[in-house]
Order: C-alpha cells, then structure tokens, then sequence
DNA sequence: TCAAAAGTGTTAAGTTTACACCCATGA
DNA sequence: TCATGGGTGTAAACTTAACACTTTTGA
C-alpha cells in the first residue's frame, strides 16, 4: 500500500565518488583510477561505484573506499550530490562525492596496483572525465574551509609527524606558504599536540622532534 | 551500447527538498507544509518533490521551490544528499536538501496557501518527518557558516531596509545578540551597502533610515 | 513631556603579521 | 668545517569587543 505513492517517478542510477587526499613526498596527492574499464577506458577518473540496494548511499562511499584502499574507518565527508542530466554522458546518473583523507602509510598497495590507480601531485592533475574536476574543486574548497576551524589535517598524517611535515601539509591544503615561527606559536597552543620523546633524522642530520596527536 | 555500462546496478527516487528561509516580524521563519496528502498526512515536512527524467536534481530544487511559492531566481545552495536506507520508511529514496533565501514580500500567497504552507519562527518548529530535522539543521549550519563571509543575508530582506532590520537578521542568524555600535561600523565599512534618502516610520516615531545593496 | 527606537566614538584587549639568527649534526 | 634543516622571540599593525548617552518624534 504505502509502497505505491512514488509509483510514477522515474528513478535513476546514484553513484558514489571518491576524492581520496593523501600527503606524500611532502605534497598533497589524489588517489586516480587510470581507467582500465569502460566506460571512459583510459582515462582519468576518480574512483566511483554504484549505490547498492541494501547499502545508505554514505556506507556505499565506504565500501568504494575500501574496495580500492582496503582501508575503513577513514575520516571521509560528503562534499556534495552532482545531478546535472549529462553529466555521464552514457546514461543519467546521480552522483554523491565525497572527500576522504587518508594516512598514506596504511592502505593497501596491491589493491591500488589492481585498479591501475595512482597517487597524483594536486597541482598537477590530469584532466578527469565528466564533472570529475568539478567534485574535486568543490571538495579542496569544503577541505579547506574545515582545516581552518577543525583539526582533520591529523588524518593524513602518520601517527608521528615533525613540525615541518605539519607545516607542509597546511601549506598544501591552503596553497599559500606560512611564516615557521607563526605556525609554530599556533601549534603549541593546541592542547591535543602533544611533543613525544623521539627524533626522526630521516630528513636532516639534526633531527626533528616528533610530536603526535592526543586522543580525547 | 554505451547504455549498457550500469545495466546490473539498481535505481532509485532522487527526490528534492527545500529548506525554504523567510525574515517575517524580526524572526527567522522557514516555510514548511502541513501536509495534506499521503505519506505522512497531516505531519509537518519540508516541501520537496521527486526528480524527473529530462530536469537536473538543481533544475528538481528550483521547480519545487517555484511551485510552492512562485517565485524563480532565488537564491538556493545545495544542502547535502541524505541516503540512509530507512530516511523515508515507505520506499527507498534518495533525497538531496537544498536551502533557498527569500524575500518574503515577493512569494505567492495564493500557492502557499493551495499547499497547506506556513511560515513557522525557526526557533519554535515542530517535528518534522523523515530526516527533515536533520537537513534543517544541516542547512542551518551552512548558511550560518556562509553568511560569515558572503553577503548572502541581503536574499532575504527587502529592497530597501534599515540597520536594525539588518541586524536582527543577523541575529537570528547567528543566534546571538550584536552589540548595535560594532554593527553599525562594520557594514558602514561594506562599499555595496548604501544609504537611500527614504526614511521607514513604520517602526519608531524618529523613523529609520533605508539602506539598499547596490547591485554589481 | 515622555516613551521608544535611532543614532553615534573611544579605548582596551586580543590577534595576526613581519621579521633573522643560532643550533645540532653527519658527511 | 660546513651544508642542511631545526628551532626560537619580539614589536608593530590590525581587528575585535566592550561600553552609555543623546536625538527625534508622535501620541
């Protein structure tokens, strides 16, 4: 009965995409599919999958995660649903984006290798089919603005990091360089960072403090 | 060929629904519909509205907003995609909110009143179905956030208005009280905000000056 | 004449920005 | 010993916040 008060609108496929950032080699990096499927062989996307029966369209943006990364419990927001009618020009599809921020020493390489995906410097994107580009601006924008006021950042991070590596990495999400002795001033005043006792010396023979964040 | 790509995913009702925000007697209102139709008879809702086949899920939100109150050329943001399984108990719906700002001189009354709609004070409403309360808050959030720093508050006052008016909206907005000198100073500071000659009586024997935005 | 809303500046506190040199280490 | 990245403080500019009284007018 209740079932059939919808009963004369048409429905259409919803899909999933991912912005999946990663901080590597001192630089924001985007996780891309090179296509090695149809439609769109060859080119560049992001990740994507359709909306399943049994699954809310944010668990479906999980699973795609985790199909490509193995990864769960990754700090992901919805940057947005994107319905323009051509915008898959094969069929009308619906799709929901979402952002999702990842510690780049934790996922899973085979899985990556297996979908032909590849991490890509932000600042130097391919061009990426249908409104791709467009959910990635828009996701970068929602990034950016939440990195002003909460402390997501941490995400891509190892659970130890120097202060310069924290310093890159706001640089990146902001695009603009940053006064060392400013930021620093800042960071101490965060009171969920947290100095650990360790150097790393991996980037320069003094050797950086490690700091890490405190869970609440 | 092509059509063939997504044959073996399912689909599903994208609907649209409108978090619709008035300024009436120096409160925020939103717009909502006693309904009187089924599902959900006589319960208050959000006015929404199922996506078609040749329409965008934008186009979706500017006709369903048209319908209820007449008006095109609003300002409307997307709100978000709400995709649980269950947020509509009768049939799985995919539903994306989208806030609309308006001028509440200008709607048609004679269509709010054939759809059982009324402007209800933001801070007193009541229950609403589904997952409404949720995109309301949602909305709410967003346009407090924007309203930070884009000029978005001008959508919902009049041509002509007075600093008071101006500032109680933003009051409501941002529900707090602003102190009346440091207001006043900020948006002598905004270049856009000019003075009229006209004088509104309407409020104070002294009578306030109008102010309009000047259109760029 | 008085009630009610309109209008008007100054100061202190806090925040943000700009800026340059010494330190520790391994090669 | 020197090249490299790590680490440190202060002062000026700017922004925000706190605060109270006078004006105008119609009833």
């Amino acid at each position: 009965m209740e079932k059939n008060f919808y009963i004369n609108h048409p429905k259409f496929y919803v899909a999933v995409d991912c912005i999946i950032f990663g901080f590597k080699e001192q630089k924001l990096h985007l996780l891309l599919l090179k296509r090695n499927f149809e439609p769109a062989m060859g080119q560049w996307s992001l990740m994507g999958g359709f909306v399943q029966v049994g699954e809310s369209v944010d668990d479906a943006a999980k699973r795609v995660l985790k199909e490509l990364t193995g990864l769960e419990r990754v700090y992901m927001e919805q940057v947005g649903a994107f319905g323009d009618i051509e915008r898959d020009p094969g069929e009308r599809v619906v799709s929901v984006a979402y952002y999702a921020l990842l510690n780049i020493d934790d996922y899973d390489k085979n899985l990556v290798h297996r979908h032909n995906a590849y991490w890509t410097d932000i600042n130097n994107l391919p061009p990426l089919i249908f409104d791709h580009d467009e959910m990635v601006a828009k996701a970068r924008n929602i990034m950016k603005q939440k990195a002003v006021n909460e402390d997501i950042g941490f995400n891509l991070l190892p659970e130890q990091f120097t202060l310069t590596q924290l310093q890159t990495l706001y640089e990146g999400i902001f695009g603009e360089t940053l006064d060392k002795r400013n930021f620093r001033k800042r960071v101490a005043g965060m009171p969920f960072i947290e100095q650990t006792d360790e150097i790393d010396k991996s980037s320069s023979r003094r050797g950086a403090r490690l700091y890490r964040v405190v869970k609440k």
